[in-house]
DNA sequence: CTGTTAGCGCCTTCAT
DNA sequence: ATGAAGGCGCTAACAG
């Protein structure tokens, strides 16, 4: 049994209504300085008349480019606030569709490589043009991979070996811990806590600098910090022992909002009020942290604007591959977060506390 | 300039290596029992030496079947917590995968039309096998298109306009609210409140319709309600309505997470401490639950499953349609939802309040 | 500037 | 049980 009928209106349907050859509805479609401007007018009439779109598929097999970004999916962990991946794929695929590609998913499992397989399974089967990575690291074998395979690809994350190659957007950390740091100094704080990872994380150590830099701007003791993995429970401990401390934090900045939300369940476990007794500050403006009571104070990640970029970076990549493969055009785009100002870092109105 | 050389291996490569026709290989992949045993042996065993996948595109376009399922992205709201979104896209993928198919996102305006427009281009282009749909209400006009065009689909969320031939997979609303009323009845709670959604919501009224019967099951009175919008202001100010009556609620059920929010976000105005002053339930278990302090007794929906079934369901209507287009066989299938009781809704050991 | 030819990789039909 | 022919819809190359 062969393929059903369909109701797809096709090339030659548009070249037989215009009268004209089916490659020339191509050429005006996609090369229209080669089609004498009253065809092209006749043949983009049919076009909209007979709701022409094209196949994909049999554009795919022709020129070996499916017009297909792949993404991968990570499980998300049931402890993280940092849920930045809904709206990072709502805006990714918007700027996607809006140049002319689709997202479809990838699947792995945890570990590079069967992420690596997975990639290239796809590669295989569907020839996607292009990748969007997230979160590299240095020595990425993933990097690597797709750049054995020639694939043009973009990174949210910058590449934290000095790789010049790699094409990245990101948004700067340490000017957005500074940001919060210089917010709670304004306020009066001086023992001005920092909660971040460990010193494997890039991306951590490059928040901890924007506190690290303030504070000594300021003249401010860094004694107070921790490093530890991106949990509720580890932020609640850590800001146990500062404020445990002989001289507590009256101020903690945090990496995440993650972590910044252990911190206030510590001082909820303590009877202290968020921002009355202890300013708190958190990073990526998680949808939670608009919800929770007082408001967290955070850094937000222009995501729009990665997307945008992301997709941007990688359809110049495709152009460039075109004309010379060999031809390397790197883009580094570094955007900067938002503090958004919440009642978790103000004294604000006493409120009564029975 | 033609296509790029490619290291994708073909079938006829396949062949050559094996010593037989293209053909053969296929046959050996798709319909086993036309090829005999030891040639099948062979087959195998030179697709497994040269890492053959098949190319979806030019199968694509063959069969008009891409083997992939379109899903559709919502922008999330600012002021939402339900996002579930992201972890439902990830076990979706990962059935999708493991059923052999791909998931490609859709991008849709807001608005059905558009909607249906963004389906139907989608359909046209990459001829996706079929659609996953959320959040179905009443005479859903991109039900009736979806069926129009005889594409399979199956929408997370019943049809509650009685429509018995779309397929769905649904949680039990009421299931859920009956047991979060319960729950806080248990506690020794009389004046329970609802906080829901209005009329137009026929999720609103199922989960609604939970607390109800819980209510009058016990003789308690369901004068305190509120049918509002799905914010954290609305169920703040709902929630100060219900606290300021004259026998106020002691217990407040909600019909989703961010309205339990909105409800602690009042708690905190008024310095009373959810859970010892007054209990509080959400609904969803969106990450935000788990996160808040104290903790949120919430109703986890099983999105793996759902995912899974969802899936298989598409699957199956299209094996079902390869045989015959106009044979439906609808599915339904209701899950229960999980009370999590976190400390929102348990008066707990007093924690100091100074 | 336009039309003809050919083939991307696969699978259904029909022959052997 | 296996192979040959043909075409899905599109576009690069090459005429005309």
């Amino acid at each position: 049994m062969g393929p059903q009928p369909h109701g797809h209106v096709t090339l030659a349907q548009v070249a037989t209504r215009a009268g004209v050859s089916a490659q020339s509805v191509s050429n005006a479609l996609n090369n229209p300085e080669r089609v004498a401007a009253a065809t092209r007018e006749r043949i983009l009439a049919a076009v909209a008349e007979l709701g022409y779109e094209p196949n994909l598929s049999a554009r795919a097999l022709r020129n070996r480019s499916s017009s297909l970004i792949a993404v991968k999916m990570r499980p998300a962990r049931p402890d993280k606030a940092s849920l930045l991946m809904d709206d990072f794929l709502y805006v990714l695929n918007a700027a996607a569709v809006d140049a002319g590609y689709h997202l479809i998913l990838c699947h792995a499992e945890d570990g590079s490589a069967g992420e690596i397989k997975a990639y290239r399974d796809l590669l295989k089967k569907t020839s996607v043009d292009a990748f969007i990575l997230a979160e590299t690291h240095r020595n990425d074998d993933r990097v690597a991979a797709l750049r054995s395979w020639g694939v043009p690809f973009a990174s949210f994350g910058r590449s934290w070996d000095g790789d010049d190659g790699l094409a990245w957007v990101d948004v700067d950390g340490r000017a957005g811990t500074r940001a919060a740091t210089e917010h709670v100094a304004a306020q009066g704080h001086r023992r001005i806590g920092h909660i971040g990872w460990g010193a494997e994380s890039e991306l951590g150590q490059d928040r901890r600098d924007g506190w690290l830099e303030a504070c000594r701007e300021r003249e401010l003791e860094t004694d107070l910090q921790a490093a530890v993995v991106d949990s509720l429970d580890a932020g609640r401990q850590a800001a146990h022992r500062m404020l445990d401390a002989s001289r507590p934090a009256t101020a903690l900045v945090c990496a995440s909002d993650t972590l910044a939300l252990g911190v206030m369940r510590a001082l909820h476990e303590r009877g202290l009020r968020p921002g009355a007794d202890v300013a708190i500050t958190g990073y990526d403006d998680s949808p939670t942290a608009a919800l929770v009571s007082p408001g967290l104070t955070t850094l937000r990640q222009p995501i729009d604007e990665v997307g945008r970029q992301l997709i941007q970076i990688v359809d110049n990549l495709m152009a460039g591959d075109l004309r010379q493969p060999a031809y390397a055009l790197p883009q580094h785009v570094l955007l900067e977060p938002e503090l958004i100002v919440r009642a978790s870092s103000l004294p604000g109105p006493r409120t009564p506390v029975r």
